[in-house]
DNA sequence: TTGTAAGCGTTATCAA
DNA sequence: TTGATAACGCTTACAA
């Protein structure tokens, strides 16, 4: 094209004040350019980091991010999936409700391009991007022990089976409690739905058998520990100390400022990103890896050095 | 259409497994059912929260919603909004840097739908969704006033004219103090970047020119405030009163529980996204309206009696 | 009720 | 280098 048709061109786009239409450019080169994400839970901490993450990312690519809320509900996930494919999205990163094998099967089958975050189906052997949850239960309880802790507790949502983290997070606290000689008391496992947490830690309080330490294990139960302490006028660390995870905003502005473990979600959303673009560019002769991100220790002022 | 047809259509849908291309169809009706987002803080809680009610409303709808964020930027947004249009979105709701009028304009002589959210274009008549921020300035002096405080100070990131509510807190804090009789105190006028609050605030308090109370124009502020009362280990409301803009989710197990003026960031996104499809239903005779939302003022432990 | 053809705005192919 | 033509997968209009 010589130089002088190249200028022609130009004016002619601004006389004519030619849009491209992207939409047109899709219906034919079969891309759109768009990812689709759908999580569980839009509301959490750890999804509005990670999607954040995955935004940046994008942009820096120039594709663009459809997020779709499943609300945890398999019906609606299932919808969402569909719909996201039928607008053509290149690819999909899922924070799955875990409940809708099958149709996560048939997407690995067909080859699309998927990720799973955050959670992972065991049966489905799909790229997925996840925190190194035992990990992080043993950080919790060893930091716990070491400073002589005995007593320690863990505040959950229900167990539920293809919930993984959940699971291993309960299972990795356990196991760490027997590695370290400390009693696995039934009790001291609070695991009821976010709104009974209150209810269920109060019920323990006054009948004397509230542990010393307790382990939140994400940002939503950690609220419900920390309004449990402020309505019973409980002193942290002192009577009751924590370590949850997750990133709260005002960890390291609360009294005592909290002790954490952080998921590295930034670093999280990064990875989901860049191995969904690496199933776009070459959809075949993909191995599926399962990425454990391993969690970090911060060390602040809701856990005390026990002297007794 | 026989219900034997239908049936057999059924049929023959699950056999081939088709899918629906609703590129292809957007191509043709010159309706994506998507709308897009621009927004210029996704770390605002205020954003997060908007950005969710819009999102509910448009999957009740069957819309999708592409969120892009303009970190302020007013280049990155000019392109997003391009990008966005090129990708045929039906209707743009945008968080303004406020540095485009005349892309904005553009938008509005074309009748393409297009609302604004807590930031408005006052040369640009179109939809813009946003607080009552004089009358939560006004909330805030009165509520100190009436319990004996006279020395009240503000803080907020520089003030720039294009950035409407910032304005709109400052002046309406100011006329509030005057109202009130109360003295106007340069020094009391913390208006920073952000990163530099801190340092500003510990200057004050160090030449024992620290005002008994501040008003934090929103979370981003507030956290500085917060920490800096920490660091300093200032007690609040003794020493320091506070109340901020915004919603928080720690306000109510902070210790003191924080008294806050919260927007009705539901009821705002769902108005924003109406307010858009009404525009989408009917481009041509829609009267762009600018809506107040009223604050709401939540009274916590931040702020004492003074008894002085 | 069913079938056919044209057209949406691009890109890709092939000829000129 | 340029220009014409077909094709992407759907909807719509019209004819059978």
């Amino acid at each position: 094209m010589s130089e002088e048709t190249r200028k022609r061109i130009a004016m002619a786009i601004k006389e004519l004040g030619y849009q491209p239409n992207i939409i047109a450019r899709s219906l034919k080169q079969k891309t759109t350019m768009t990812i689709g994400v759908v999580v569980f839970n839009i509301m959490h901490m750890l999804t509005t980091q990670v999607l954040h993450a995955i935004e940046e990312e994008c942009q820096e690519r120039g594709f663009h991010v459809i997020v779709s809320n499943s609300d945890d509900d398999p019906e609606k996930e299932k919808k969402y999936i569909e719909m996201l494919r039928a607008k053509q999205v290149d690819g999909l990163i899922i924070f799955p409700t875990g409940k809708n094998a099958d149709i996560y099967q048939k997407l690995l089958e067909e080859r699309f391009p998927l990720v799973f975050v955050d959670r992972m189906v065991p049966e489905v052997k799909a790229d997925a991007v996840l925190l190194d949850n035992q990990k992080a239960a043993e950080l919790a309880v060893e930091y716990f022990a070491e400073r002589g802790y005995e007593h320690i507790g863990i505040v959950t949502p229900p167990l539920v089976s293809h919930i993984v983290p959940r699971m291993e997070r309960i299972e990795g606290f356990r196991q760490a409690l027997v590695k370290k000689g400390l009693p696995v008391v039934d009790d001291y496992f609070i695991t009821t739905e976010i709104p009974r947490i209150q209810k269920e830690l109060t019920r323990l309080y006054e009948s004397g058998r509230l542990p010393e330490a307790l382990f939140a294990i994400n940002d939503l139960t950690l609220m419900e520990v920390l309004y449990f302490i402020k309505g019973n006028h409980i002193n942290t660390p002192d009577e009751l100390a924590i370590i949850s995870i997750d990133d709260v905003p005002f960890a390291h502005v609360y009294t005592p400022t909290l002790t954490t473990i952080s998921q590295p979600t930034f670093a999280m959303g990064k990875k989901a990103a860049e191995r969904l673009f690496l199933q776009i560019a070459k959809k075949s002769e993909h191995q599926p890896q399962v990425f454990r991100f391993s969690p970090t220790f911060i060390e602040r002022g809701s856990v005390k050095e026990k002297t007794s």
